[in-house]
DNA sequence: TTGTATGCGTTATCAG
DNA sequence: CTGATAACGCATACAA
């Protein structure tokens, strides 16, 4: 019961123009051969008739459907909203359409989505992964099919799949030194799961700013969670029993620092005097805080257009012989008030 | 030149099976009338052989594509991400897929993400308008034909087109009655394009709410812009300039109230003693800013998981009839410090 | 420049 | 319970 009437076709105008249907076919899609004055009445008789290009029909045809699909682990955070923007841009601009899916963290619902898209014929795989996807099997049938997937953001090393993130191993690194540097010794990492290799490499980062400061690596003062603003509070009572106090703390996202801050100072702590502050993403709660958070800017937008960019070179130029290359895009410590002791 | 090896079709594992083409199809459906034996191989063998259903095909035939087109102004905003988060979980858990694209704030964009959805032969529309959005007329296709389109948010008038919003004017009212309470007197409206219900029913609340105070509307004191940080601190310099300076401000949106307040807290206002302030969403920097701002809360997931069940009702019982009937949610005062007078 | 004929892979109808 | 067959609407190879 899809409609009153019925749908109009190509073969609708043909009958009406007294042509064949593959010159209506030829001329909706301005092909070379076809008579300006034709493709003309073609195209206005169409849009009189009410016609609309049937794509289940036409993809069937040409076997494929202009259509990328998009897993994220969650689609309600400020940097994949970003991230979603940009894709869409670029993507919207070359015509093609996004399906998106959220595997809300989970590697079963990451695998479930996978089969969907691959269901739905997407010509391209966008992926941010899971916390917990441990491997990308998910994705062999895509590849197997020359289906590109790529992944950002959330990682994963495979052979034909490129990858676009940020130095997470420098910034983190950087924002260590940072830390340092303004007086700490006894500094809190808070992160989470160590299977993405994001925050394993924020983790590396951090370890090594130590070492190059002759700070050892006390592993009480590394904390994994899921990075939530809950898990900032957590985190916070856990910093309030250890003794003594930390002097730093540098969280691998804005959301969990931010929350961990407040707690501590609704608890009496100065920051940054007592405790100096650095979280990851720059959010824009991050200069809302008070004191305003340092931070690396991480721009989601960005990796979004080059994300689709990457993507759509990819398909256009899907004869050609492409090495899977991965892209490094550039982040930047952002110093604000939440470290900087005057001194 | 997609994928090596040819596809495998329902016809070469019934080539395989020695049964014909039409068993297999049922019997991938869990079609009632398929022996469990025949099932069971049936499944086996194309799982085997790396069969994935050819839903080009497939939907041609059922002239449903189980996806659901989605039209916001822009995706990366924390209410429109919790909404897109809520609509694909319910989606998801229901079988059908999310496509969707943002119109940016402008009516051209949307109209041509309305011809692309309509291409793509979405089962449904959920749409929230752009600013500059006049008429509704590039959904009338889809009306035409059946189609659900469900408005939220910023939603339009139309028969036929279920709507789901909160009640704005009701929230202004007692937002801006509360600031009243306070003791403002000279209250600003910081709002947008009143072409918006949204917007226009949140300015008749703020003035219904000054008139049962026998307040005077001063239209000098309602500043209309885009909402955004960067009109934010336009406004706040807007407001040093007036003369005697205001002592209330309720902006349409938490966002837009936050970087007016800290560019007016540089410029030496104190919060809530010289204005008060009141915002709109309940955005998380909302609680972060300092004071706390006193807000509507508005659920954006809440909002999309009614939109995506109202939507999947009216799939899944298309033939019936159904009146389209509106929903209006839920929204309640949040006050915090922003507004908050020690009298 | 246009027309003819065919197949893309399913599902649904009908017959057994 | 199963099989044969006819659409679904379009794009393209081939012919004219």
């Amino acid at each position: 019961m899809n409609g009153g009437e019925k749908e109009i076709t190509i073969y609708d105008i043909a009958d009406k123009l007294h042509i064949s249907a593959a010159t209506v076919s030829r001329a909706l899609q301005d092909h070379p051969r076809v008579s300006k004055k034709t493709k003309k009445l073609v195209i206005k008789t169409a849009g009189d008739m009410g016609y609309r290009s049937n794509s289940f029909a036409s993809n069937l045809r040409k076997k494929s459907s202009n259509i990328i699909g998009l897993i994220v682990p969650r689609l309600n955070s400020n940097f994949m909203a970003d991230v979603i923007a940009g894709i869409e841009k670029v993507l919207n601009n070359n015509n093609y359409n996004l399906i998106i899916s959220q595997s809300l963290e989970t590697m079963q619902k990451e695998i479930n989505n996978a089969n969907a898209m691959l269901v739905n014929r997407v010509d391209g795989l966008l992926v941010s992964l899971a916390y917990d996807t441990t491997n990308v099997d998910h994705f062999e049938p895509f590849i197997k099919r020359n289906i590109p997937v790529i992944f950002f953001d959330r990682v994963f090393d495979h052979d034909g799949c490129p990858q676009i993130y940020i130095d997470n191993y420098k910034a983190a690194y950087e924002i260590t030194s940072h830390l340092i540097k303004q007086g700490c010794k006894r500094i809190v990492h808070i992160t989470a799961s160590q299977l993405r290799k994001v925050y394993a490499e924020r983790y590396a980062g951090y370890q090594k700013a130590l070492e190059d400061n002759n700070i050892k690596l006390d592993t009480n003062l590394v904390i994994i969670n899921d990075l939530s603003s809950e898990a900032g509070i957590t985190a916070a009572h856990q910093l309030l029993k250890m003794s003594p106090l930390p002097d730093g703390v540098f969280s691998a996202n804005d959301n969990c620092a931010i929350s961990c801050m407040q707690t501590l100072k609704k608890a009496g702590i100065r920051i940054p005097a007592d405790i100096a502050f650095a979280g990851f993403n720059n959010d824009p709660s991050s200069c809302v805080v008070e004191p305003n958070l340092t931070t690396v800017n991480y721009k989601g937008y960005e990796m979004g257009e080059v994300a689709a960019k990457l993507m759509i070179d990819n398909l256009i130029n899907k004869d050609e012989f492409h090495p899977a290359h991965s892209l490094v895009l550039r982040s930047e410590l952002i110093v604000r008030e939440s470290s900087l002791r005057v001194i």
